[in-house]
DNA sequence: TGTTATCTACCTACTGGTAGGTATAATTAT
DNA sequence: ATAATTATACCTACCAGTAGGTAGATAACA
């Protein structure tokens, strides 16, 4: 999902590390210069991609937002049993988590909102609006056919889940143990199967 | 459970000012200006009862973890029914909450663990790891008693349950509405009774 | 008088951001 | 076809301001 290519352009390397260092360090824990560094440019060259900071955080969480709803939208046509698919959403964020020191882009970004403007905030919401909407009608589905229990709340649910998720990264992190993750997710969805 | 009293001493002052910015910024989003100009001292001030940043958010940990700590005991001593406990569990994470702009200083920190000293994120394994076995005692109890679903695994559960808390509290700020954090300690217990 | 707490004054390193220049490539005019 | 122009993508050098942190003087107090 983060991979990039030996070809890739200046503008898309900026782009890689920053996503890198917003999941690592939080908005406010990174810096042009360490950017530069990595890509192996000067920082002026990152403001003439992106003129300021909240520029840059809102064109990786943009690209996030898309590779998300894209993996969406390939899980809805690929993929037919509605728990497989509830499967795959929890898989993207256990891909995002990787190697155990990525957190969500956007949770980081939501943490530090003080220091960041609204059109960057705006990102954070839509990307939560997607998932929590996508999973409130799988869950919707699920109670449609019986798989899930009929007295769920799918709206209500849904939020949890995805809250849970966003959690369980930063415990996961903190403890340095990835089941935290994976079990959570399990949880979920062992729970509303009736 | 942060209010300050206007005798107040300094340190007293600093801790209070530290946290809030904690909570509202994160660990790498406020400076020892921001805090000196709160309290109405010097930065020197500040790093004579606090030597480095990362001490003073320890001190700052370590006091919310040990009112969090009395606080449970507190909930263990007056209140007798399980459920009742654990709604007073979700009141201490409402009330962090407060008017919407104060998240948990542990999950701020857990967020910003990169630029973060080991002796800090003891702190942060140590508040969380008692939160687990707390609501996994109160989970297994519930189960004896018939309270909750006999099939439950309260250590999962109890640290999924925390995690939900934990990113309810991000979204509810994100998208600044509180019943996101009120609605996924409703939903959680809801789910759990049999 | 010694201890505790605070100050002034300063340091080095770094922050996001800007000004102005340069080499190269693409476009347009003659 | 060639010359003039313009756009792209970088650079060096710099800005004012801020970061965490320190040394040493000074005040308050027991």
């Amino acid at each position: 999902m983060n991979a990039q290519s030996a070809t890739a352009s200046t503008v898309e390397k900026i782009l890689g590390s920053a996503l890198l260092m917003v999941q690592q360090r939080g908005f406010s824990g990174f810096s042009f210069r360490d950017i530069a560094r990595e890509v192996g440019i000067k920082t002026a060259s990152i403001h003439y991609h992106f003129p300021t900071k909240p520029d840059l955080a809102q064109a990786v969480l943009a690209q996030v937002r898309a590779e998300f709803t894209s993996e969406l939208d390939r899980i809805d046509t690929e993929i037919v049993d509605t728990n497989t698919q509830l499967e795959s959403f929890i898989a993207i964020f256990q891909n995002t988590f990787a190697d155990g020191d990525r957190l969500c882009p956007f949770c980081m970004v939501a943490c530090a909102q003080d220091g960041v403007p609204d059109f960057v905030r705006a990102e954070v919401q839509s990307f939560w609006s997607t998932g929590e909407q996508w999973v409130t009608k799988k869950l919707e589905q699920g109670r449609a056919t019986g798989t899930y229990r009929r007295d769920l709340d799918s709206a209500t649910a849904g939020r949890a889940f995805i809250a849970m998720l966003e959690g369980a990264m930063v415990t996961a992190r903190a403890f340095e143990d990835r089941s935290r993750l994976d079990l959570a997710g399990e949880w979920f969805l062992s729970e509303i199967k009736r």
